[in-house]
DNA sequence: AAGTTGACCCCGA
DNA sequence: TTCGGGGCCAACT
């Protein structure tokens, strides 16, 4: 079989999963998948995840300062935090506020 | 095959 | 406090 499970495919997989008022960082994602240090991949696979066919909430996915870097990417500046905003999740000048409190960690909560 | 890029993270000055 | 450099991994050219 050919390895679906690129790692593009299990980041899109944790990021699906994010509920819904939640936030993640691309290290928690790299270090799911095994990979600490593969945060910098985490994010190029980001920039793949129109390629999926599922919906992939890349805007709760922001880095480890809860700030909304990829917002650019999102096809114009405040979409990503409209987005969030939508969701519950109050952003200031481009970062989350009360990150911690909303943000969630697969290693946390999912079980490997 | 080799070098460059990337929506990052950590440490030092 | 802000600024700069290094490291890590995978994909792209």
């Amino acid at each position: 079989m050919k390895k679906e499970s690129d790692f593009f495919e299990q980041v899109w997989q944790v990021v699906a999963l994010i509920p819904r008022g939640r936030v993640t960082s691309y290290g928690a994602i790299a270090r799911y998948l095994g990979s600490a240090s593969a945060s910098r991949t985490v994010g190029y696979a980001m920039n793949a995840s129109h390629a999926s066919t599922v919906r992939i909430p890349a805007h709760r996915v922001v880095n480890r300062n809860g700030m909304l870097t990829g917002k650019h990417w999102f096809g114009g500046p405040g979409v990503m935090q409209q987005l969030l905003e939508s969701e519950g999740i109050s952003v200031v000048e481009d970062k989350i506020t009360e990150f911690e409190k909303h943000f969630w960690d697969p290693n946390k909560e999912l079980t490997i």
